[in-house]
DNA sequence: ATAGATCAAGTGAGTATTTACTCACGGCCG
DNA sequence: CGGCCGTGAGTAAATACTCACTTGATCTAT
């Protein structure tokens, strides 16, 4: 059987895609470099040629995955407020949920790797924390200042920053119960879950009840999360 | 070299406590059956006349996790009440918290093998948590149902025992970031983020802040989490 | 008591397979 | 022809697992 030729860029990229959902799925000790050649329907002899050794290879796949940036850009142009609050917990909680379901592989691959990181020296989830903590770290912040200033949220003793970790960590873990395939913990249908999570958070940060009555069914009556471009992936 | 003589039962223990222990670093599939040994300070001919196999081995190790309660027996003596579900929530985030810190080397393993089960069919996951469900879901949801009750906290759309999971997820996942040497999230001293992570949880599952500021500050004053009896591990 | 039989704990030295990685070679294009 | 893309057929090490064998404690039978 005899592959057809291409460009070394082109194979590069493929090779990484196939490694990349073989070490998701089965971590770094258990993924096989004939696996991945095979994922790649290629021979192993030519994934050497492109990388110089397995570890190689998953690192880059780490590097390359902290480089992408999380399609959290849109949620950067709206005025730090309550609204935009709301909407960033909805978001993310929305974000993390359809993991689970959708068909999108490249944020389950992300959030298992990132997992795998946890118990191992967390290097890449670090990186990774600090690359949130940049995108959407300071609008979080801002707008919770602003919700407090405004009496839509409450004071806590806990720094901004730290609610927005707590916040993260609940929507993070969430997501993995659901990962395998016969979710670890038996809630119901997605919909609910999403508002009861986003309640949930939204009144852990410090949000008043009034508050969140008022902004989050709005949010959550625009399925979109993308209010302000149109603009997708 | 010549390993003392002992009892089948014993080496036994012995084997599984060090499987355990190379098991909850390195996963399965990067624990070797040699380096189980090892640690055991046998031969591998040996731990195979205890175990049929590696997979064998696994299996058992994630079942006697299974079989071992969490130490949470002492909490079921209280009565429902907003009290109970303070010293609850708080006996849980101080639990968590304290699994990287100390030496409670055996929770840190369970936690590990919890994540990940959660990459692979789950299935250890789940039983765990049915586990946890059993010992403190309905003692959780009858003192939330009272804490409602009695004003001091508000009923939300999300059912007590979602409620009780997304707590869970939050001390769980960031009981994770501080499992590597270095922790993922920069948090501060470990006594401060009891402080807010408490807070973060008992606003989420909708105490109010009245309830919150008079029971959380005398739950966290009295050090040890045991207000019943006085026994130790 | 003591010599020998018995049996389980324990191991060193394997084996067959897998794994990460290499190399000499084939074919296709400019 | 020259320079890559691509592969089949390796190799040395590692891995899960086996087996013949030793050792030492216990139980007799005289």
């Amino acid at each position: 059987m005899s592959t057809l030729r291409m460009t070394s860029d082109l194979r590069r990229q493929l090779i990484l895609g196939a490694a990349k959902r073989c070490f998701a799925r089965h971590g770094y000790a258990g993924t096989t470099t004939k696996s991945v050649a095979a994922a790649a329907a290629i021979s192993e002899a030519l994934l050497f040629k492109h990388f110089p050794s397995k570890a190689a290879l998953y690192a880059e796949i780490l590097t390359e995955e902290c480089e992408t940036d999380p399609d959290f850009e849109v949620l950067l142009s709206q005025e730090p407020s309550t609204a935009t609050l709301v909407m960033l917990m909805a978001g993310m909680v929305r974000h993390f949920l359809g993991i689970a379901d959708g068909p999108n592989e490249e944020e389950e691959q992300r959030l298992r790797l990132m997992a795998s990181s946890h118990l191992d020296d967390g290097e890449f989830a670090r990186l990774l924390y600090a690359k949130i903590d940049d995108l959407i770290g300071a609008k979080f912040v801002d707008s919770l200042v602003t919700a407090v200033a405004s009496g839509d949220a409450v004071r806590l003793v806990a720094a901004p920053r730290d609610l927005f970790w707590f916040a993260h960590h609940t929507v993070l873990m969430a997501a993995l119960t659901r990962l395998p395939s016969v979710p670890c913990v038996p809630y119901g249908t997605a919909a609910s879950l999403e508002r009861q999570l986003s309640e949930f958070i939204l009144r852990g940060i410090g949000l008043t009840d009034a508050a969140i009555a008022c902004y989050l069914d709005h949010e959550l009556s625009q399925p979109p999360v993308r209010p302000a471009t149109a603009e997708s992936a």
